[in-house]
DNA sequence: GTAACTTACTTCAAATTTTGAAGTAAAATA
DNA sequence: TATTTTACTTCAAAATTTGAAGTAAGTTAC
């Protein structure tokens, strides 16, 4: 199941930035009971990096042909990926950054957007009028749902069976495991 | 070791664009035997999208910060990027364009950037003119060992024994599909 | 051989996205 | 009550990305 990771025939790639599993002596003996040969290369730092890029890239543009197709113009991706992001619950800008790791700025800049669209809805907290409330309207409400919608065919090709589904899972923890690392690297340095 | 895959306390989302594995009668079976209860929610296409981009944006921070550390200015995190994508390989910018999936002009731009800058070196093909053979300079290949080198900390890390190994290997592995199927949705539709 | 087409890129202008500095107003603290 | 902090917003500039159009070299079909 532990295979050599290389892809696109780059054999050379892997071996500039990855690290042999010999680089940890207490954790080959583990590997080599596992796997019997030839799994010495392991991924890095920089080759998932690249590849997180890459997939990213991949999906903005399954994002655009999907809103291409319900003809929506009046905003982009990265607006819908805020209105993902806010779901069906009401919450707060700051709640909304946490969520996304995004930029305050940032945010401030799409709301506007989806807000002059008709997607969201803020309103002013009552108890702290600072804090803007923030949720879907119908029409966001019906453009998640169709986003949703057509992204049930993915789901199905990703999803075939148990070893799949274990694998996108295992996939998913071990992204969050890296966006806690590079998140408190960023932040607090190392 | 599969679990429910919610993160920051937020138990709605989930359920939102998530799917229940009863969803897939052919694999609940197999699910049960292998782990108690409790782990039904499964991850989805855009759960997976948006961590994807969460961990994208948290790596250009890290990325970025290394930077400034090592006193760069002249190019930016993306530039650095395509950097690590040439490698210690000669390519042309066609198989740089398919290493990261990029689009053309964008790359163009980038290695003008990074020819500018010393970085790269850009020698037209013997064989056909057309084609811009790309490589590393001596700078070039300084700013890539000194990023590897900073980023050891981040190996170490991140794969702390056999199992962390394993997991960042399947990540990797299923990364690599959803680049592929989210690819090929791209170019075929659906 | 040459006209038409394809490939491999580059250029440019515009759109999108992201950042960071500076603001505002409300809440919390001293 | 004064000061500081929080929760955002605004704005301008920078970085990134896109797409249309261009160039020049190679290929193919007469």
């Amino acid at each position: 199941m532990i295979q050599k990771l290389l892809h696109e025939g780059v054999e050379v790639e892997t071996s500039i930035d990855g690290f042999k599993t010999a680089d940890f002596p207490e954790v080959t003996a583990d590997i080599k009971k596992a796997t019997p040969a030839n799994h010495t290369v392991v991924v890095t730092h920089f080759e998932l990096a690249r590849m997180i890029e890459r997939v990213n890239r991949r999906f903005a543009g399954v994002l655009r042909n999907e809103m291409t197709r319900l003809g929506i113009e009046d905003v982009g991706p990265a607006q819908a990926m805020v209105l993902l992001a806010i779901g069906d619950v009401e919450l707060s800008v700051g709640e909304l950054l946490d969520r996304g790791h995004y930029v305050g700025s940032n945010i401030s800049y799409y709301l506007k957007q989806l807000a002059d669209g008709g997607y969201i809805d803020r309103v002013a907290s009552q108890r702290d009028k600072r804090s803007a409330r923030i949720r879907l309207t119908e029409k966001g409400e019906q453009l998640c749902a169709d986003l949703r919608n057509a992204g049930g065919a993915y789901n199905r090709m990703l999803a075939r069976n148990a070893e799949d589904l274990r694998n996108l899972e295992i996939a998913f923890q071990t992204l969050h495991r890296l966006e806690l690392v590079w998140g408190n690297a960023a932040r607090y340095g190392i």
